[in-house]
DNA sequence: GACCAGGCACATC
DNA sequence: GATGTGCATGGT
């Protein structure tokens, strides 16, 4: 395993035993996964589960209910999660390309080699590359990496990218420096997560986040 | 009441 | 090609 691998096997373990495995999307099944993927797009995760509870109670959660409704009654029901009127035309744009190629069966769209499903779903407006990668690795179950925010912050913090890397250089230090596993990229991303809300914000001292111990900058974030 | 949340497309320079 | 802006709800 190459130094960075290493390394970032040490901060994922690091992270790991402060907050303990995370658990995103338990999943209840691939669309409501894909469909989630969109609605929370700058949009906190407990706006999105009462925008798919909506979603559900009204019977909408296939790809021919979706399909076949109105604008206007498709933003009604995911209003929670915000931005109703753009994501409806994202989840519309998403549903109708899927419907057509592949009738219902969202799993048969999903179970392609990684390189043509992401290219698909980057095909699709509204669809970019956290939104797709998010779509391949938890709605697939197959191990591309998710690059946000955090990640860029915090990788950048402990200077393992450089200012100017953009998503798929990001992306790319943890793929070729990690085992390739679905389940690993899963909670590492979640780990992120948890380090970049709780502990590495801009401006935020580094007392006690889990990754303190790793060479790092303090306020070397983007955006600071 | 300000600020943030698991982005993206489009306009403008 | 880089930078700015609109999209909008709900929790802290």
């Amino acid at each position: 395993m190459s130094a960075t691998g290493k390394l970032l096997r040490e901060m994922y373990e690091a992270m790991l035993a402060q907050f303990g495995h995370q658990g995103w999307w338990p999943g209840e099944g691939p669309l409501e996964m894909c469909l989630g993927a969109i609605l929370t797009q700058n949009t906190n995760w407990g706006n999105v589960e009462k925008a798919l509870a909506n979603l559900k109670a009204a019977g909408a959660m296939n790809i021919g209910a979706i399909d076949a409704m109105g604008h206007a009654e498709l933003a009604e029901l995911i209003r929670p999660a915000g931005y109703y009127n753009i994501k409806a035309k994202r989840l519309k744009n998403f549903i109708h390309h899927v419907h057509q190629g592949w009738g219902e069966d969202i799993e048969g769209f999903l179970d392609r080699p990684i390189s043509t499903l992401r290219e698909e779903l980057l095909s699709i407006n509204g669809i970019g590359f956290e939104t797709a990668d998010s779509i391949i690795l938890y709605a697939a179950g197959k191990p591309t990496f998710v690059v946000d925010a955090y990640t860029a912050r915090i990788m950048l913090r402990h200077q393992l990218i450089y200012i100017e890397a953009g998503y798929e250089e990001i992306k790319e230090v943890f793929e070729s420096n990690l085992p390739s596993e679905a389940e690993l990229f899963n909670d590492y991303h979640a780990q992120l997560v948890a380090v970049g809300k709780n502990f590495c914000r801009p401006m935020a001292k580094c007392e006690s986040c889990p990754l303190e111990k790793f060479p790092h900058d303090r306020f070397a974030g983007r955006g600071e």
